[in-house]
DNA sequence: GCTGGCCCCGGAACCGATACCGGAACCGGG
DNA sequence: CCCGGTTCCGGTATCGGTTCCGGGGCCAGC
């Protein structure tokens, strides 16, 4: 049988009240007392049931988080960074992904009925952003990741989309690049934010980017390449690419070096994101560095705050995003 | 105050123990009551407490996850297909890291002997091996997912290093590649079989691989890029590169093209784990995939048999590789 | 000497469920 | 009419903690 607080108590001659104020550090409790109680506990290796502490706290030091899917490539960042500062609080995770639609929100829902965590971080909520702005509605601390540009009633993280765009086309005009193309990504807030951070800066620099310089892509590695080739075979010319995302970025270096045009001297190369790729294509890749990691830890510290009465942080943190220059874009 | 079980009971005019019982689904419960009381709880919208359940019953419904860390390329994939089947049959999953060493060690420890969860699943324990095996062997349900190649006393998953080596040399020699060079991985147990099993494939067809054709690399992209470029230089002629993983092969694939090599034609490039970027290199990959989700799901499963009193599974299960052939060794 | 306050501590209710045990109602058979 | 068996249900202890409330001991002050 596990060792309880009643065995503790017994073998150190208190009450399980007492034993209680020693674990949790309350001030009514003799020096003496508290040191025999503490020696006994280590002799025992007790260590109190989370589940009756969350019982009878009505907490359960434990937050939930609901992510999309685990697969997509930045997840993991963003999960280690929300790991990082929780575990060095002392709360669980419990994760959760609704990439089954209706099902798995199902489930989920029934989860937090369940009380089973106290609050909740929820990253990029495709569909499901109504129903947890009801649970926020509701009383359940929340704090949400956001890329696509959502103003959500609650708490949220995000980073700076426009102004890493603007890092970015200032990058390039200082390099006196005036004709960039742009591979943008699907239309999510975050794209049209670089879009227009992009073309806003360049237009203030009396360059305005005409839609024809505006190709369509996907966030893959083909898209980059496609958008590229199509660029060329319409005879558009240009001598920078500012790539919505990475994998767009590697393809179309990839598809740049296949025509024959060299990088940077011809065409310089900026991607957004810095994932690890971004520093191994060839040449390396100048990108717009998203924060992943301390956007994860940043919410996780906000939520934490939550708890402890903090009444409403700030309703929205931004981590801006920095500008790593490699060599797609160095100087020729 | 949130709805309980009392309140159902009362509402429906019967006693906690038979709402219970209607919960729960036991027999002795007439029709009427039980739709009744399934009345009510719709009506009030409850929800047992899991911490109550767990409290009561003697188990969380939660299987904690133990990784080293969370930006591998490969964990998601891993955790979500343990999510899957975890999610599928009502279980929580919660997260531990043990990156800092130590520390993390000691917090995940208190949260074991806390019960905080039913059973273990454990990702490639570094350093921590034997401190699991002594949960195993205090009676924690473990089931570990391992590529290093350790051989745990308790139920693992591992997949097939050697054999998909092998496969990866037999299509190869299909192809007639007679003169073959290993970019191999760091010391780890998956790369010493990767290894032995395609030097072994290639001995049996008369052909054994010399020392001086096998690379050192370390996983990554520059580290196949320096291997390639070392073997070049030091004059050693071959048709065909096995690289220990698909970073490794896309720098091995760069270096060969900028050397002016055609591949597949000149040289037939083969990887392991099929990463997305796989399908994405120039000419695509050819690679040994790594049924990552599969085995994050076939532990979960193994783990969720044992629970149900599965004597002990199959100690080991190993699932296979499995060759994708891509154009980067098609024949010319 | 009695009262008031402070310091320590314990008893018991309680958190929200489950599980054991026993009892009432109803049935058919002897 | 009594008795043994089902069927259905409720009381109560229990899981392992927290917390409220109050009580005993001791000292200072009137």
């Amino acid at each position: 049988m596990r060792v309880t607080m009643a065995d503790v108590a017994r073998h150190a001659g208190v009450s399980k009240t007492t034993v209680s104020r020693v674990l949790n550090g309350k001030e009514d409790v003799d020096a003496g007392t508290a040191a025999r109680v503490r020696l006994v506990i280590a002799e025992l290796g007790y260590v109190p049931s989370s589940g009756a502490v969350g019982l009878a706290r009505g907490r359960t030091s434990t937050v939930g988080v609901l992510v999309p899917s685990l697969t997509w490539p930045w997840m993991g960042d963003v999960l280690q960074g929300a790991v990082d500062v929780l575990e060095a609080e002392s709360y669980g995770l419990l994760l959760f992904t609704c990439n089954r639609g209706e099902e798995s929100m199902r489930r989920f829902a029934t989860q937090v009925s369940a009380k089973s965590f106290d609050g909740l971080l929820v990253i990029e909520p495709e569909g499901t952003l109504d129903y947890i702005e009801g649970l926020h509605a509701k009383g359940l601390p929340v704090v949400m990741i956001d890329d696509r540009g959502h103003q959500p009633l609650f708490p949220s993280i995000a980073t700076t989309n426009r102004a890493g765009a603007e890092m970015a086309a200032q990058h390039l005009l200082g390099l006196g690049r005036r004709r960039p193309v742009v591979v943008q990504g699907p239309p999510f807030g975050c794209t049209e934010e670089r879009l227009e951070g992009f073309g806003q800066t360049y237009a203030a620099a009396g360059l305005p980017i005409s839609a024809d310089r505006v190709a369509d892509g996907d966030f893959t590695f083909d898209g980059g390449r496609l958008a590229v080739k199509g660029l060329l075979e319409a005879g558009v010319e240009f001598d920078a690419v500012f790539a919505h995302n990475d994998l767009s970025a590697a393809g179309v270096i990839q598809e740049l070096r296949d025509s024959g045009r060299r990088i940077p001297a011809d065409v310089a190369v900026v991607g957004f994101d810095d994932i690890p790729l971004a520093a191994h294509t060839e040449p390396a890749l100048t990108t717009v560095r998203q924060p992943l990691r301390e956007m994860g830890a940043a919410a996780a510290r906000m939520l934490l705050s939550y708890f402890e009465g903090s009444p409403v942080p700030e309703t929205r943190q931004v981590i801006p995003t920095t500008l790593v220059v490699r060599g797609s874009s160095v100087a020729p």
